[in-house]
DNA sequence: TATATTAATCGTAATATTGCAATAAACAAA
DNA sequence: TTTGTTTATTGCAATATTACGATTAATATA
């Protein structure tokens, strides 16, 4: 009820659908596209581009970091964030080893 | 709240998130794990693999079939689910054409 | 030190998701 | 037609997510 039962799946599992998860919300396609363009990677530019409260653009910040596609670096006030190139290639190389198992052929 | 503001993201920000979404449980996954692997298709055959009640399997089957990932042709009294080959090239192009654009240089 | 700037955290309201029991619907077989 | 089999739908409880105002924390600057 609300709750998913994580237990009864594999690691693998578990660990794409975390990653799909946090990639699940346009906000935080938003936050990455603006990020790998470099328009700016400082969280304040990310609130005025986005159209979100602060709090919340800090929010799907958190989201991103937990799974570590980004990091943040403290710069004085402001805080730059940053793709964590090292996961993110391995959070790439975990979906697309998922996305490339097709089956070679279907029964319908 | 809790409604994603939906309104002020591009048509693809709003596409990637809602493919992402939908692969964002573990239960999906396991459910196209399952599919590719050719060991069946039929849905009942899937709630005794997967183990969640009947009724759950069929919802996380209508989301994967909702997106495109996956069809359900009526064989009788049951129903064999297969990966919507079409469909689901163009989702694995949209995820991978958003996963590979990375920036070439980071600032921190 | 006082004040401004920037980002994180807290608290809360609104909505969405997950899971299942009960039931319905659709079809096959006796 | 009746019965069994299979899947979808409904309704609901528990939990999660989204969004934001208010506040806090941390640092820079006057």
């Amino acid at each position: 009820m609300g709750l998913t039962k994580s237990e009864i799946f594999t690691e693998e599992q578990n660990q794409i659908a975390a990653i799909a998860k946090v990639l699940g919300h346009p906000a935080r396609i938003a936050i990455l596209d603006f990020i790998i363009k470099l328009k700016s990677c400082v969280c304040g530019d990310l609130v005025k581009d986005i159209g979100l409260a602060q709090p919340t653009i800090s929010q799907h910040l958190k989201e991103l970091k937990k799974v570590g596609i980004i990091k943040g670096t403290i710069e004085g006030t402001s805080v730059c964030y940053c793709i964590d190139d090292e996961n993110f290639s391995k959070i790439k190389e975990t979906l697309n080893k998922f996305l490339s198992k097709n089956p070679t052929e279907n029964c319908c």
